[in-house]
DNA sequence: TATGAATGAGTCTTCATTCAT
DNA sequence: GATGAATGAAGACTCATTCAT
């Protein structure tokens, strides 16, 4: 499916140590300082290797994008299902898919801010590929709201985009981190954003003022 | 406060002018390919005049990204004020005002996209200037939140966080135009995503586990 | 008809001066060197100009050897017409064009060489546009064999075999210029070769001989 | 004679084998596309071998040009005496050395014109080397020649100039494949070319205006 | 003031060559 | 002897910036 990255390397097992090798530095400095900005040769240098090298397992510069990209994104993908297996309660699941997505986005927050800043820096047709992966993930989150719904605990809501204000006050998390960090943990900052979700925030008074005023649009 | 930008005209009319012309042309070059990208000879046959000239206006590319995410801030945090003007009732004006956002959001959609990807790529010293004008706008809305919690009409809840959430879901219609624009218009979007926060999600029952599940952490 | 080359500059005049400047440059090292091992750096050195210069009055390196080859082969067809001009008598419009052609052929040697070495070197389509501009060169010598022939002073011969062993000869001069130059001057060089070709190599006993071989065949 | 290549491996036998290996492959990718596009790694590749061999058994990329460049030249020196023996009478000789000349050169269009495009590739001494075997390649037409002129079969000629006429058409029959292929055989084209030279081209008639041209310069 | 031609530092990328296995 | 991964020097090309007009 993705267009896959050619390497002038044949040993599968090189092949996936020199180019993880390679996408973790790319990923820091990228989240750091930028795709643009940032040189292959200061890639190569960071990941102690040669520049020559990086060209064996990447095509080019835009590949070491792309390539990292997806890592991050698949590394969201794949650590949510580890944290809802075993728990039967839909609930407890939609808690913990919650905090696990925040806790990576709280590992990789470099990762993540780059996801948001050099999408547009890869082709489009790879754009495809890497918008589909956040689907994906979006789509685990969904599942979890999804089942509190049909399980009665949430109320016949606006499944999509709570799904959304979701992603996003996770992903806010890294995108102002500036904002955030110092003031609580992702374990607070997540928990209070939950609470926010889902207990009222209008009071009995301004729930009737409201329906009136939605209502008058 | 701003360190500000240096023009070799004196002229002030003259430089308003000038400058806006290129800062148009930049914003929508910039939102559009990104920063680095984009090329000052770009930039200036965009706005219809010589490379040479920027530089009599600008002391360097870098200044007018900054100028430009300047100006795009401040489009903002004018907006919201005038919107609100005149309007008494505190879930009204609240309600005027995410309004008010979201449509000048969906009105700048490249500008938007621009503020998230390329202010790291102005100085630390700058990118404070930035990120300063961005909380003022947020202020703006928070202080909606405040009133509305004063006013009995908002529960006293998390007034930060629910202003973060409100941002965010404005941004994310610019951030994730791909995924909505289509769907819905701005106003379906805001309507919606203000009935998601400030009607109940949680059943009866959901909230009695819910509190269990909170508790237990 | 040529795919033509673009120039970042407008000006016709100074489009037209830089590029000959750099094609001067080009034409001696290439001729002298190759295409290959001669950098764009040491052709703008030489014709005393930046880097980035050559880069605005021409798309590539490619294109630079393309445009120089083409000179150099419009130099040659445009020689020989004007060498013929004004005279009348076949045979003496036939030497003067030979003449003509090994003259400027001598008169650039580097060129030529270069014609030999590198026509291979450009996009299959560009190739096909030197070696029309070869063939409407040969076409001009080909006239006025064929002028010869028909006022009765050539035999009825291979017209354009024979051509070809003249351009051959013309081009011999710079391709073995380590073989013929010091032995002799370029006029001495065409006065034997034209010699060996119009007078009979065989002699009496000769010709019998050869008809017999050749009949055998 | 030739400054000796030097070889990092003794068993001469194996030398042999792998130069040769690796020469049929460097010629013909050097004859197609050039000797500088041409990589080390895909003569290795072509050759059945890997990239370090080749550095085994010759000094450097240059190396392999230069023993390539040799071996097409002693092939071609070695073909004419083989067609030659046996035969007898001077101009049944001569005429056997030229088709086997052209024969040879048929046979290796890519590796003549490898000849032209890249003689100057090599160091200048080497390339005495190389013009030396062409050298005395051209002798062996030369002796025939001579031997015609002895045997009073051909007029006293210009012997050197007519060796190089012919070497040149044999030539021309590689360099300009594009125009000859398909038109004849090489067989034909020899035939006709030996016609051009040996029979008159100029009639009586002009045979006396060409005196007359000749000596009025 | 305005122009746009000119500069040259800096980037990506290739590839001859080496060397540990 | 053979392999092919690793190196790094070098080249094509871009583009922010300057400056003569």
């Amino acid at each position: 499916m993705p267009p896959n990255i050619k390497s002038k390397v044949d040993d599968t097992a090189l092949v996936a140590r020199r180019r993880s090798q390679v996408l973790a530095a790319a990923i820091e400095l990228f989240g750091k300082r930028g795709y643009h900005p940032t040189t292959v040769r200061e890639i190569a240098e960071h990941a102690g290797l040669s520049t020559g090298l990086v060209y064996q397992y990447f095509g080019d510069k835009e590949d070491v994008l792309y390539l990292g990209l997806q890592t991050v994104l698949d590394s969201y993908r794949e650590r949510i299902p580890a944290a809802t297996e075993g728990i039967a309660d839909p609930l407890e699941r939609f808690r913990a898919a919650v905090h696990a997505y925040c806790r990576v986005i709280d590992a990789n927050i470099d990762a993540t801010v780059l996801a948001y800043r050099e999408t547009k820096s890869v082709s489009p047709k790879r754009r495809g590929v890497i918008m589909q992966k956040e689907v994906e993930t979006n789509a685990l989150i969904e599942a979890e709201v999804r089942s509190c719904v049909k399980a009665g605990l949430f109320e016949k809501t606006d499944v999509g985009l709570l799904t959304y204000l979701i992603v996003m006050f996770a992903h806010a998390w890294a995108l102002k981190a500036w904002h955030f960090q110092g003031q609580m943990s992702v374990e607070q900052y997540t928990d209070r954003n939950l609470a926010l979700l889902l207990n009222p925030v209008l009071t009995e008074r301004g729930r009737r003022e409201n329906v009136r005023l939605a209502a008058a649009r």
